[in-house]
Formats: C-alpha cells, sequence, structure tokens
DNA sequence: CAATCTTTGTGCACGCGTTCACAAAGGCAT
DNA sequence: ATGCCTTTGTGAACGCGTGCACAAAGATTG
C-alpha cells in the first residue's frame, strides 16, 4: 500500500485477467439471487460462500472493476449488479444463432437461461431441408443457405454450433465469413479460426472423460489405502497386480 | 473445477497435472481418427496440430505419462491410444445416470458421444411421475424414488444433472449419499459436495457471458483504435468521448 | 561403423492465478 | 472527536502451467 497514489478510478482497460472474467457471471448469478430477495448489502464473505469461491480471490476479482465496495459494510448488491453487468456487456442485447438443430440444437433453443440475460436467439439454421419452416421453441428454423444473410440482416456477432462434428468446421468458416467473431462450439472438433474470433468449447464427452479419470483415480486410491494388502483376496479381479496399481509401467500391449 | 480441497499434499507418484488431464481426451480423439485411418504413427508436431496445442505442451504432458515416443520417429497412435484410454479409464465400464429428463437431459440421452467412450446411460431419472415408464433414447426414464436402488444395483458412481437449477443441490445431495462420487453438471447452481467428490460444470449461460464480454471489448477497440495499448504513465489520456463504451467511469447508478 | 538427420524429452525461465496477511478506510458508539 | 470494530483492497509470496531451446536418443544412409 504505502499510499503514494491517490483515488484512482482503476484505470484497467485491458487489466481484467481472463479468470476474474470467467467468474464474473458466477457472482453476478449470485447477486442477482440476494437482489430478489431484496438483500441491500453483502460482504465479500457472504457472497463467495454463495458463489462457491474464495473471498479473498473475489475481492481481488471485484478489484479489477474498481473499488465498489463500502469497508466495514461490504458491497451494494444492486449497484455491483449493475456494474458486472455492464463490465460482462449484458446491458445491450445480444443476437446469437444456433446452427444444427438436432436434439441439442433444440434443448438449447429451448433452453430458458439463453433469454434471461439478453441473449436472444435470432434465428435456428439447419442444412436439413425438411426442417426449415418448421418451429422449434416457437421460432422458425431457416435453412442454412440463409446463413450469411441472416446474420447480416441481425447484426448477428456470436454463433452457436450443434451440427455434428464433421460439418462444424464448415459451418464455422462461414460463420465467421459472415461476420461472427465468437462461437460457442459444442460438435466435438477442434475448429480452426482467424485472429481476433474467440471460441469456446462444451464438449460432453471430455467432461465425462475427466470426471473418469479422477474416478479411476479415486478407486486405485481407496486400494492402495482400505486394503493393506494390494492383492484382494477371491472377488472379481481379472488381471491381479497388472496394471491396477498407479505404476503401470508394464507395456501390456506394445505393438511391433 | 469446483473440486473441495486439493487434499493431495505431494502427489508424487502418480501426478499428471489437471490441465495435462484435461487435454488428454483430446489427444485421444485426434488419435482415434488417425487411427481410423490407419496411420502407423504420428509426430508430436502433427498430432499437435491436430489437437490444436503447442507440440511443446503435448511432449510434456506426454511425458507425464512416460516416455510412449520413439525418438527421430514420433509415437505409436494404436499404442498412445491405449495408454490414454487406461490412463483415463476407459478401459473400464462407466455406467452413468442422468437425472431430470427435460429437453437437454433427453438431447444427452440420444447423444452418440456418450456411449462412445465406456460410458453407459444405466438409467434416466426424472421427479416427475407421468414420464416414468416412457422411453426416451430407447432406456426407460425411472421416478427419482428409485434413484438410491438404481445407483446400488448399477454401481453408478458417476450423475449427471439435468435438472432446473432448484432441484439440482437436493439431487446432488441424494446422488453422493447414494454413493456417487462424479458429478457433471449442468444446472445453473453451485453445488456444495464432501471432499472426495468431484464436480465438474457446464454452464451455457456462463460461456455465453464471457463470450459477449470479448466481443463488446472487441467491439470497443475497434471504436478507439488510435489509441494501442499501454495507458499514459503520467498525463492521463483525455477521456475518449464513449458514451456507452467499456470504461464508462461514470455511476450511472450509484445508491446513496 | 560412423556420420547425419529427425524428433523426443526436459531443464529453465517467465507469467498468470491464487492465497495469505495486514494496513487503510469507513461506520458507530461513547 | 476519539477509539473500537468490521470489512475492503492489495502487496507479496508461492505454485502451476506454458513455451523456448537444446541435448539425448534413435533411425537411416553411406
Amino acid at each position: 500500500m504505502a499510499t503514494g497514489r491517490n483515488h484512482r478510478p482503476a484505470t484497467r482497460s485491458r487489466g481484467i485477467p481472463e479468470a476474474t472474467v470467467a467468474r464474473l457471471p458466477l457472482y453476478l448469478r449470485a447477486l442477482t439471487a440476494l437482489s430478489e430477495r431484496s438483500v441491500p448489502t453483502v460482504s465479500s464473505e457472504e457472497l463467495a460462500s454463495a458463489a462457491g469461491v474464495n473471498s479473498a480471490k473475489l475481492r481481488k476479482d471485484f478489484s479489477y472493476l474498481g473499488s465498489y465496495g463500502t469497508r466495514g459494510v461490504g458491497y451494494d448488491v444492486e449497484y455491483l449488479v449493475y456494474q458486472i453487468s455492464r463490465e460482462l456487456g449484458l446491458t445491450q442485447d445480444w443476437p446469437v444463432v444456433i446452427v444444427g438443430i438436432g436434439n441439442l440444437g433444440a434443448a438449447l433453443a429451448n433452453y430458458g437461461g439463453f433469454a434471461s440475460r439478453g441473449f436472444r436467439v435470432a434465428a435456428l439454421i439447419d442444412a436439413d431441408p425438411a426442417l426449415a419452416g418448421r418451429q422449434v421453441a416457437g421460432i422458425g428454423v431457416r435453412h442454412v443457405d440463409e446463413l450469411e444473410s441472416i446474420i447480416e440482416t441481425n447484426g448477428v456477432s456470436i454463433g452457436v454450433i450443434t451440427t455434428p462434428g464433421g460439418a462444424a468446421q464448415q459451418v464455422c468458416d462461414r460463420l465467421v465469413a459472415a461476420g461472427v467473431t465468437s462461437i460457442l462450439n459444442f460438435a466435438p472438433t477442434v475448429l480452426t479460426v482467424p485472429d481476433g474470433v474467440d471460441v469456446r468449447k462444451v464438449d460432453l464427452s471430455i467432461e465425462l472423460q475427466i470426471l473418469a479419470f479422477h474416478e479411476q483415480r479415486k478407486a486405485a486410491e481407496s486400494l492402495t489405502q482400505d486394503v493393506p494388502e494390494p492383492l484382494a483376496p477371491g472377488a472379481a479381479a481379472p488381471a491381479p497386480g497388472r496394471d491396477q496399481g498407479p505404476d503401470g509401467d508394464i507395456p501390456a500391449v506394445m505393438p511391433a
């Protein structure tokens, strides 16, 4: 600290760390819940607990936005809701398109959380002509041929891809060429995009595999901890002592 | 992820970094594609490119698994597929339950990527009695009353929550109490779980908000293109006339 | 066998993110 | 005012992840 610095309105323009940005929606959700209960102020401790993070982290996160708290009191809920909303760009309307109206695309179209924060589904797009014209979640499905004109007409800058993996890159290219600069990708594909385009991917399969890894680790751990004898007598152990251990360096299937 | 606490002080023997674990499924997918094209070996450069990562990072990731490459040649595709699969625990069967058969839950049940890697949907569970008995994706929906018995009977350790936010914590508690130790949460809620239980969350709304933040920043940037990056050290740059800009220091709604 | 070429595996440095711990700042009571 | 209490805001330390750059290791060729 050591003074020396006058009250600066946190000239951070570029300063907000990515990790902080990723947590702002979390804070916003907790704050919105407080707001609906008409809670006027909240301490960093309380809010952090509601958001499931460390209170020091929360305070540091907020410090990147500016000094919006009052020492000895806490943060004004309404004010903070507004500031975070503004910071995230939620005070404006964001038209989005969903490309690929299969099970997942349809589910997203029906998802209420979409519209709740300024995101408006401008169009549903699919390559199947049989779908064109049908209504999903009260929105008409348009054929992919119209993709470019839809994006231009509605000023869409955010696209959601829920196509099969094989079509994702092609759709992505068309979206980008038409002016989309942010893409949320649900297809199991690594998208290649030019500089200046943001891609976030949501991959159910990957999430499950990560869970499986930890699950396996936990299972192996409980075996080597609870049971002093690594080899469980009897029981269903097809290959006891093989690569069950954490150090399975035995190349079981080394190819030629 | 929202894992409680890092209860692994040293993690000596099998200390694969979390960031590496999160990338293994990505490598596995790229390798599987190569395998299907009968490509025998692949260099770190090629594979990294296919997975969308840096080649040095990929090599370091693989080094945590062991020395599975051959210098001057590359990595044996089939061998690596096996090693990563084993490391991720995909060589065994993982029964999962999906709780909350709304639009999203049904979409997940239909999602092919689920079954493709050892994940088997053991049951679909919903609180709505009208759904019980109906078939979704060829799987019968069971009532939530049966949750505990289903988990125990099938040895389920991974649960997927696709309920509305309000029910998520309650469902989570029941899953954990019944023996589930890994949870994939699609509900817009912060789940509280005891130590030893892993939670990963997938939140569409949060992803969109993060994109919106960057989108807004890009938009503001293109407007004030004359000012590059660094802020003036001594003299504050003349406040740009942006009224809506992201740097709005104007406290528009400062409460009393 | 030796020389050369290719590609892995990794030591090292750097930057980001997290956490601790505490002084500064505001409220409140006396 | 003054002193006490509460809570913010942040300096500093630490640990993790990333990427560079290069030596080691194996293949390949003559």
